[in-house]
DNA sequence: CAGGATCCGCCACGATACTG
DNA sequence: CAGTATCGTGGCGGATCCTG
């Protein structure tokens, strides 16, 4: 792994070197789930204990029933939450937490730190200039 | 905030509860970030040391013009890569990381780790049912 | 109560062509 | 070399109506 010198053309410098591209698909489909709107939103809600669809609609304000349904199929699938149904008459079912969301909910929660504790430092970093000139003549 | 045994309406049990919804726009747009296409990469790409324009593109397979350009002046607005121009013939840029863009990867990079903890176990609850019915009559 | 089905606007993203 | 400008598209997400 030392090509580091020119030994010819250093073909992939970046993060996807020795990536199979089929982990980085996998990184990619994650990496999205942390990103859309309401997976994380979800998970967090859920984390005080179970929930049923209509208290996770109350509870999330802004969410659509289609997201709410559409997010909780995703978290269902890949296991990041478990849907019981009571047969009950009303219906009732209930959405909860697995140890994978919770594990995740840990490293999520890091990022929503970090997210506090540079607010204010992007802020500022927002109304200055970013580039710097090198004059040379 | 002892709200739990029903003095009435519990408002918001969701983790909006205390967020003054200000900052909660300010999570999304970190999360927003984190979870596009190509910000966390060009990140990653240029952990290594500094790069200019053509070597990104070159490193990050995929990416094209138009992306590379608005990625990067998003992070360069939110201080997350500074951009030094060298007035020369023919002209040089080179993009670097701070010590902001730094401690972001550090956390995402945990969030990689996570994700390739449990690539099998995801794959394989994809195959499983999830739903679990508990029948009464 | 817990959703399914449908229509539609928006915007992130890609491809291409052009410029200082 | 390091971008900008413009166009076109897919799919994410919202709103609304309907069902077991």
């Amino acid at each position: 792994m030392q090509d580091q010198a020119g030994s010819g053309i250093a073909v992939g410098r970046g993060p996807c070197a020795g990536i199979p591209a089929e982990q980085m698909a996998f990184i990619r489909q994650v990496l999205d789930r942390v990103g859309d709107k309401w997976s994380l939103l979800v998970i967090a809600t859920l984390e005080a204990g179970p929930l049923r669809y209509t208290d996770l609609q109350r509870d999330i304000p802004g969410i659509s029933q289609r997201m709410l349904t559409l997010t909780l199929r995703q978290l269902q699938q890949d296991g990041l939450v478990t849907r019981t149904a009571y047969a009950e008459v009303p219906p009732r079912v209930e959405y909860a937490l697995t140890p994978l969301s919770r594990s995740l909910n840990e490293i999520v929660k890091q990022l929503i730190g970090w997210a506090a504790d540079h607010h204010d430092e992007i802020r500022q970093n927002r109304t200055r200039a970013t580039t710097s000139v090198t004059s040379q003549h």
